[in-house]
DNA sequence: CACGCCATGTAAGGAGTTACATGATTGC
DNA sequence: GCAATCATGTAACTCCTTACATGGCGTG
């Protein structure tokens, strides 16, 4: 009953012991491109892996009036996220706003379609040479068992995924000058 | 305050009069592939659109208990839809399930991983074909001022997305088999 | 002294899914 | 007779976002 934030949590963790505050950074734009939650969330959802006991944690003195508090997996939670792994992904139903407006764009006027084009193409141009250079620092694939794998294997994701949509910006333009 | 998901249905109401009915079935995969919703939202949608008057419907007698409505785009649905259209988009955290696997795959068995990317790669390959025949269908972009430009742009971009999709998986296929 | 970082949480509301509920017509 | 299509809607639930609430420590 586990639902996909919970997984997402329990992933962050397999990759060493985090405070709740912790995972909520590593699960926030830009660094994680692939799952996003606010800390709120995530509070809450640890509430509900710690009841089903796929997390523990240790307190320790925190900076706020409240006790810090240091998750880790348990042995279940490892499990649970193994399997978890290689069973195919739910399908999430695609919704794109920019390609609804693009599906309206008959309506609206060229020179005001072709600003918004011109400023996504121009988004995803920036990310694109991000991307390019957290990927010159990694330098090429990881071994496998190494756990900079996944990163870098997600990061190809990402690429591949801003290269697709610059080309499509960029032929939405072409598109667009043409019919002026 | 208008939704995105109520932008859709004006986007839709735009093309022609429709029934909440139509309205759902053309927001059903396959058939668009950029934005979804069930019945049930669709037409708690539609209520709200009728009180914001952006929409008006006409009575006929229905095939169930209750009366068809028919639903038409006022002239302020067609102001408010046009205004949208320009507007850029409101970013959504990207949320990708196979990605987020993907990151933790190094905990994972190698085999059991090809054949979850060999499955994906599959269904990319599908949906590849399936669109190629509906992009022949249409036979090149249609004119600007064309309704059906609107439906050839958004599915160039799925084109698009699709061969980044399988080119992703073949590149994670490839990967695996070297690491054995 | 204000702002950002660290660190925890609650509460309210919107968006989306799934199940329930009704009922005529058409095709296998 | 059973299932699918057409056609409407409500109810319960989960997921996600935004705002509220607390408070110490370090930097400019």
């Amino acid at each position: 009953m586990t639902s996909t934030l919970g997984f997402a949590i329990l992933a962050v963790l397999a990759r060493g012991e985090r405070t709740g505050y912790d995972i909520a950074a590593s699960m926030r734009r830009p660094v994680s491109y692939f799952w996003t939650a606010g800390h709120s969330q995530i509070h809450a959802e640890l509430q509900k892996l710690l009841a089903a006991e796929l997390v523990t944690y240790e307190k320790e003195a925190g900076p706020g009036p409240q006790d810090k508090k240091i998750y880790r997996l348990t042995g279940d939670g490892t499990a649970a996220l193994r399997a978890w792994i290689t069973e195919p992904p739910r399908e999430r139903p695609e919704r794109d706003e920019l390609v609804l407006k693009t599906y309206a764009a008959g309506l609206a006027d060229p020179a005001a379609l072709r600003r918004l084009f011109a400023d996504q193409l121009a988004r995803h141009e920036a990310r694109l040479v991000e991307y390019a250079r957290e990927e010159e620092a990694i330098g090429g694939p990881p071994a496998f068992g190494d756990p900079r794998w996944g990163n870098y294997a997600a990061l190809r994701c990402g690429l591949g995924y801003e290269r697709h949509r610059a080309e499509w910006c960029r032929w939405m333009l072409d598109q667009l000058n043409a019919s002026l």
